[in-house]
RNA sequence: GGUCCCAUCGUCUAGUGGCCUAGGACACCACCCUCUCAAGGUGGAGACACGGGUUCAAAUCCCGUAGGGAUCACCA
């Protein structure tokens, strides 16, 4: 059996959004199934659309969904560097053999010629035609080189069949004459995408290549590529595009897609795996919980779906809000604790903990530890307009004789907090829903909050009753 | 427009000719539980795009139609 070598290449314009995520999750899980290499690599060749920290940023979100590598950009390896602005010898030693092979040739055409011929045969229904470059004598060459003229440097696509038998889509073909010639090289010298893709996986001895369908159609040309240069393409699976929840591929107007914002909007990383794990992937008809673990064992990328999948975020929260029931409580609390310190409050570690297990079911995300949890660590709690009612609502005296019962009241357990609730709405012939309202409201300032006596228990007699005769 | 890809409940999917009066999950509805909000439990509604074939038999195979997506850059 030969060996598998499998890699990601994202290209870092921007953050990495959840559809490319999820093109990373499926190569990571195809080559750690494999017992095999994962590479990194930056897809960087077109300088001007990347930024150092787009290139961390990408990294950043991979290590925090989970998803490890063996030979990158920041951990090298055998064929570093991972970077592909950093690989330009590189391409232009390869393309001056494909020149020199006849494989390639110099294209001294305008931009503005080129939009001039494409449009006019898209008009006229025709494919755009070849390039006018791929047969100049050398005399034309010549009399171009001497106009001073720059030029790009194309592939020549042999004209025949071209058929891939994609590992999701099956076999695949294009009929001659349908494949272009494309560039390799600009006319500043800097590689393209289908030149830099090429070489690499084959010096890199790739063996998979799974990405996004969008670039099925290059499948051929970065195969032929290879095969000018005398290598044997890899293997292409190329797997659907995630859309939005309307159906359209993602974008900014779908708003924040990017895995940063899910980890800012407290999302774990091991729900968001789990959920794109399932995003155009199953591992049978039942599954629906997959641990890390469980998907490297399982997957299978050939029962990746090929049609596109919408991202369906109402399915992301309530799995998300399963792994956190999940988790041990002091996990939780750790977990909480940053966003709790961002919005301002400075728990006590010890409460902190203790209230996880009134919570934890409670929260699609992490960022709700922060209004179920701040009446517990700020006495800053200003009744908000419904807890504001529900106090005004309360029999006249009533708070002051709930105040009373627990300034006394011994111990200080929920149970003994439960019971004298009861006493007092019993007193005042209130049911205990009506009994609860206004103490809820008043000591925590909301309609909405955790089981009343276990969270008086977490605020302590003290500032319990505080609140309660503030309000009278 | 050319070329390529796709097609099962609202959504993600199971399904590879008989096991399907189509299964699961999210969402939805009802009920139960209940101090609010959740969580949980039980039940319910809900799909094979359409039209032709092939076959004893089709969600599954073939061909059309109408859809959706991709691509046709000196972006990747």
């Amino acid at each position: 059996m030969t060996e598998v070598r499998t890699r990601f290449a994202p290209a870092p314009s921007g953050s990495l959004h959840v559809g490319n995520a999820r093109t990373g999750l499926f190569s990571w899980a195809h080559a750690r199934h494999h017992g095999s290499a994962f590479i990194l690599r930056i897809e960087d060749t077109d300088a001007s659309r990347v930024t150092e920290e787009a290139v961390h940023g990408v990294m950043d979100s991979l290590r925090w969904l989970g998803i490890d590598w063996d030979e990158g950009p920041d951990v090298g390896g055998p064929h570093a560097p991972y970077r592909q602005s950093q690989r330009l010898d590189l391409y232009r030693e390869t393309t001056e053999r494909l020149l020199s092979q006849g494989d390639a040739y110099p294209c001294y055409c305008t931009e503005a010629e080129l939009e001039e011929r494409r449009r006019s045969a898209m008009a006229r229904g025709e494919p755009p035609p070849n390039d006018r470059c791929r047969d100049l004598t050398a005399g034309e060459r010549a009399a171009f080189e001497a106009e001073g003229r720059p030029h790009a440097v194309r592939f020549r696509m042999p004209e025949r069949e071209w058929v891939t038998n994609d590992l999701v889509k099956g076999e695949v073909r294009w009929a001659p004459g349908h494949l272009k010639d494309f560039v390799l090289l600009r006319s500043d010298g800097t590689p393209v995408f289908l030149l830099a893709v090429a070489v690499d996986d084959l010096v890199m001895g790739v063996t998979h290549v799974i990405r996004g369908d969008d670039l099925l159609d290059s499948a051929p040309r970065n195969a032929a590529v290879i095969q000018a240069l005398g290598g044997t393409p890899p293997e292409y699976a190329h797997v659907p595009q995630v859309m939005g929840a309307d159906g359209k591929p993602l974008s900014k107007r779908h708003g924040s897609t990017s895995v940063e914002a899910f980890r800012e909007q407290g999302f774990l990383p091991e729900a968001l795996m789990n959920y794109l794990a399932l995003l155009g992937w199953s591992k049978d008809a039942e599954t629906t919980f997959l641990s890390r673990d469980e998907l490297i064992e399982a997957f299978d990328v050939s029962r990746v779906s090929k049609n596109p999948a919408r991202f369906d975020v109402d399915k992301l929260e309530w799995m998300n809000n399963h792994y956190i029931q999940r988790l041990d409580d002091d996990d939780l609390a750790a977990r909480c604790l940053h966003f709790l310190s961002v919005a301002g409050l400075s728990p006590e570690p010890g409460t902190l903990r203790a209230a996880m297990p009134i919570v934890k079911e409670r929260m699609k995300h992490l960022t709700e530890s922060v209004g179920l949890l701040r009446f517990l660590f700020s006495d800053d709690v200003e009744p908000d307009e419904r807890a504001t009612a529900e106090i005004a609502k309360a029999p006249e005296g009533y708070l002051k004789a709930v105040a009373d019962a627990l300034a006394e009241l011994e111990p200080w357990t929920t149970e003994a907090i439960h019971a004298r609730l009861d006493e007092v709405a019993g007193a005042f012939e209130l049911n205990r829903r009506k009994g609860f309202a206004p103490v809820r409201a008043a000591t925590t300032g909301s309609t909405i909050s955790p089981p009343l006596p276990e969270s008086l228990e977490l605020l302590g007699r003290d500032r319990t009753v505080d609140r309660l005769q503030g309000l009278g």
